[in-house]
DNA sequence: TGGGGTGATATTTTT
DNA sequence: TATCACCCCA
């Protein structure tokens, strides 16, 4: 066992004799403490690894911890683990508990869009699509779900008219599902759970198989992922959680930071361990941090410390307006890289919301400047690859409406919106799904002969393939699809420049490279794939190749588990950072505060705040007032830089950074 | 079916 | 103001 463990840190590992709740600082060396202490386990407590699961939120913080676990245990012993995210977990045991759950074998993954789309569909029945109420029918759908409120007792509480309306839709939408063998995100966790509560049988099986849980960022648990912790641990309560309530950022979509001080509750033999050295920052950094978060309520007071000595003092920067806020930003940045020989990968620009990214990129790239842009429209949401994944599911599983909706006349094949409305509307009132209503013999009352064949010769073609992939290689067969639907001559066809259809189908290319490669490394089925895919695996693993090269440019939230030698947080300023509309409440703002404090501890060795006096919002300037998280910080620790009141730069640092300016053009020539 | 005109909209987002 | 989704017309 590695021996420069703190006492903490050790304890935290070491603690096996009730649940322990672990409250790890930003930067405290969480991770490590997971890992060695799922290492230890099997090595000192003699629990093998295939009895231990360890559950994380995003499949990047699953696959890192995997690798290092598998950097301590070696070979055999780390056999059989359970590394996972908290839905790819979820998704396991739906699969192993398939019968008792009623599903067909195959079920789909549907994500967000799908689920909207299906939602606007039982909405469109009763005449009032709008795009509001859908979204707001879609988040209460997702707060009952898991809040594990069935459609049924969701009927029978509500006391509104629109409530109750919600409720009904709820309820087909419940009902929708089940019929294409389909689940949605939230059914990886609720459907588990709720097996686990109503089925003593099934959950003994699977207390039994997970003698020992971790929970990594258990701040960020909802009730229906505390609800299955707690089903898996069971009276035994071989159960360590990590956390940190002030790096509670995700309130708002349903993380519940109380289930923090509800474990002590639920768990009166609690034990708590704080890990308070922070092993990332100098000692300004943490003491701005620190009382910063200080103001915010805690269950559990905590101070984070390094031994890494005072540091340099945190920088203000106040300019005259957001344009010369970025300006000056990157031509600091490019001094201090110069001066400090640093890397580009070493800076990150950390913003509140993504529009503030706009000016930096464009004076990024005027120096020609590397940088990483996180966010945007990710691969897995790209129409090309929407189109092909919803292929292979319909190939996977013939009842997913979704899918075949959607690519039913993708590329044409004459099956045109009207067709599948009267097919859906049969489907409808026959109950059962697109696919096997296009083959009933009473289609023929409601379609044309040759409508009728156009849309056979396609479910034919489709259940043929399906046949073919259980026997067959799997990614040839992939291959064959995508040529003999001639996805690539559609795309040149409808692509308004050859370009974007070029860069599409290399978009194609690359997602049938990745999943070959998935189907190398763990020889799954094509159904295996799929789900897999859905849980956007595969996404992630390509944009982490394309590696962290240039300055990062992300949000807030984006930045939370990584750490940079030199931040700049621009943007401090009342309403951008705390956000307007998060400013009207005191838990609004304590969100906030946190998530200042996230960006403030991202810094190893260097912090700039900037901000703008004056900002062009929507169309006019208007003045900005600094944030007044800059007021809560230390002032004795604060340099301040800038026109505050108006005065130029000293002709000293002009010329420092004119030098760098140069230096720089010179870099750019020598490549 | 693609391009352009129009109108709505402007916090954070993983699985 | 800038962007984007959507719709209509050629």
């Amino acid at each position: 066992m590695s021996s420069n463990l703190n006492p903490r840190q050790r304890e935290a590992i070491e603690y096996i004799q009730s649940p322990l709740l672990v409250l790890a600082g930003a930067g405290s060396g969480k991770t490590r403490v997971i890992t060695q202490k799922i290492a230890w386990l099997v090595n000192h407590a003699g629990i093998p690894a295939r009895h231990i699961a360890a559950v994380t939120f995003t499949n990047k913080a699953a696959r890192e911890m995997k690798s290092r676990v598998g950097e301590i245990l070696k070979g055999k012993a780390a056999k059989g683990l359970t590394v996972s995210t908290f839905h790819t977990l979820g998704l396991q045991i739906i699969r192993r508990e398939i019968r008792s759950l009623g599903f067909k074998n195959n079920i789909t993954i549907l994500d967000a869009q799908d689920c909207e789309g299906l939602i606007k569909g039982i909405i469109d029945k009763g005449f009032t699509a709008d795009e509001e109420y859908t979204e707001q029918c879609q988040q209460q759908i997702g707060r009952w779900k898991n809040a594990m409120i069935l459609p049924k007792q969701a009927l029978e509480s509500a006391t509104e008219e629109q409530e109750f309306k919600i409720a009904q839709i709820y309820n087909q939408y419940e009902n929708q599902l089940r019929a294409f063998n389909a689940v949605d995100f939230d059914d990886l966790i609720t459907v588990p759970a709720r097996l686990f509560a109503d089925n003593e049988e099934v959950l003994e099986r699977w207390q039994n198989r997970i003698h020992y849980l971790l929970v990594d960022e258990y701040q960020d648990t909802n009730t229906s992922q505390y609800q299955l912790v707690k089903l898996l641990t069971g009276v035994r309560g071989a159960l360590t959680v990590v956390g940190d309530d002030d790096q509670s950022i995700y309130a708002w979509r349903g993380a519940e930071p109380e289930n923090l001080a509800l474990l002590a509750k639920d768990y009166p033999r609690l034990k708590v361990i704080k890990l308070e050295q922070n092993y990332r920052s100098s000692n300004r950094i943490l003491t701005a941090a620190n009382k910063l978060i200080g103001l915010n309520p805690h269950v559990f007071e905590k101070r984070l410390w390094s031994d890494k000595g005072m540091g340099d003092p945190i920088k203000v920067l106040v300019t005259k307006n957001g344009e010369e806020e970025a300006k000056q930003v990157i031509a600091q940045l490019i001094n201090h890289r110069f001066l400090n020989q640093a890397d580009y990968g070493e800076y990150a620009i950390l913003y509140r919301g993504n529009h503030q990214a706009r000016i930096f990129e464009h004076i990024l790239t005027h120096h020609k400047i590397p940088y990483y842009l996180s966010g945007g429209t990710s691969f897995f949401a790209r129409a090309e690859i929407k189109d092909i994944m919803a292929y292979l599911r319909l190939i996977v599983n013939p009842d997913d409406d979704s899918a075949f909706l959607r690519i039913a006349n993708v590329p044409r094949r004459e099956i045109g919106s009207s067709t599948l409305e009267k097919l859906g509307n049969y489907a409808n009132t026959r109950q059962v799904s697109l696919f096997d209503a296009s083959n009933e013999l009473g289609l023929t009352e409601v379609l044309s002969p040759r409508t009728l064949e156009n849309v056979q010769r396609f479910t034919l073609w489709i259940d043929k393939i399906a046949y073919r992939s259980t026997t067959e290689e799997v990614i040839p067969l992939v291959r064959e699809v995508i040529s003999s639907i001639g996805y690539e001559h559609w795309l040149k066809d409808t692509c308004k420049d050859i370009k974007t259809a070029e860069r599409r189908m290399e978009n194609v290319n690359r997602l049938v490279t990745w999943l070959e490669k998935l189907q190398e490394e763990e020889d799954k089925t094509l159904g295996e794939i799929v789900s897999h895919f859905a849980l956007m695996d595969v996404l992630e693993r390509q944009n982490e190749e394309k590696g962290n090269f240039g300055v990062a440019l992300m949000t807030l939230h984006a930045a939370k588990g990584l750490e940079f030698p030199y931040v700049y947080m621009i943007g401090m300023e009342e309403e951008l950072l705390p956000h307007r509309n998060s400013m009207e409440s005191e838990t609004g703002i304590q969100e906030e505060r946190r998530l200042t404090y996230v960006g403030i501890t991202r810094a190893q060795k260097h912090l700039t705040l900037t901000y703008a006096r004056r900002r062009k919002r929507y169309d006019e300037m208007i003045s900005c007032d600094p944030s007044r998280f800059i007021k809560e910080l230390p002032q004795e620790d604060l340099v301040w830089e800038g026109d505050r009141i108006k005065s130029d730069k000293p002709p000293e640092e002009k010329k420092a950074i004119a030098k760098a300016h140069l230096s720089h053009l010179k870099d750019m020539l020598r490549k």
